[in-house]
DNA sequence: CCTTGACCTTCCAGTGACTGGAGGCCCCGT
DNA sequence: ACGGGGCCTCCAGTCACTGGAAGGTCAAGG
């Protein structure tokens, strides 16, 4: 297959995929015209790392999955590990998310939105260094 | 005042602010020293990026809200709209991770964990291209 | 055989919002 | 005079791609 298959197949695009060579995470042949050549099992691998990226894994632990899953002899321990961090970040994130949209959403409805210049939102932001997302904050990203 | 300064009492670090000097959102003056001196006005404009800057609101977005703030004649609607706007966009993104949250969790909770190789959490991912977070998958970022 | 167009290649640069570090000047206290 | 902290600029790196330019390859149609 070249890439364009694959690219087809695994719903990931064609540039992404030349990245993913290009980090090491596959390894495609090439044929004598210079294409990339696919096998099944690279197949396999891509769409695997898709769904890994869809659930928000970071490059990285797609590399460290990557390799769980071609080893036959691994622990589902690790793969449980890995994945619940992944888990206890992602609800960090919802955490401060959500923090943030409390926030916006009682300035958003404080405020008039009509001609007038007054407005709660802009006040808030001009007093508050800090708020209530100020323990989140640091965590951000 | 001199960045230190500013610095602890925005609660920004010293880089940060030269990179906003730099993309143009504070013009603070110079001393003849190369040093930058922060008058009390630039200290309210820091504040004000550091507080929509913890409210999510990118940089651009700061760049319109700095120049409603300083513009006395603004209309409190066009506050709102950019608010309301970016409300919606961390709802996206809340209903993207919870998306991602849920598979993850039921992906954790059905893997054994232990010293077998078998894992439901890496048979997921090898099937799956397109899972139920596939509609908020393009819009991720 | 030639052309057309889709497909493939590499390489370079840009995204957002910083952050780290090197190398060097300036200022204050002892 | 010197030490230490603060300030300066500039360059490079982060993360995970994405866009685009310039050019080689292949299959089909005329």
């Amino acid at each position: 297959m070249n890439i364009g298959d694959v690219s087809r197949r695994s719903g990931l695009p064609a540039k992404t995929i030349r990245y993913y060579e290009d980090i090491g995470l596959i390894r495609p042949k090439r044929g004598d015209n210079g294409y990339r050549h696919f096998a099944e099992r690279d197949l396999h691998m891509l769409v695997f790392l898709a769904g890994a990226r869809a659930l928000g894994f970071t490059i990285d632990d797609c590399r460290t999955l990557l390799a769980l899953y071609e080893d036959q002899g691994r622990e589902s321990a690790q793969v449980k590990q890995i994945a619940g961090e992944h888990l206890a970040q992602i609800d960090d994130k919802i955490a401060q998310l959500r923090s943030m949209r409390a926030t916006l959403d009682r300035l958003v409805h404080a405020c008039a939105g009509d001609h007038r210049p007054d407005c709660p939102i802009l006040e808030n932001l001009a007093q508050d260094a800090s708020d209530e997302t100020a323990d989140t904050k640091e965590r951000a990203r």
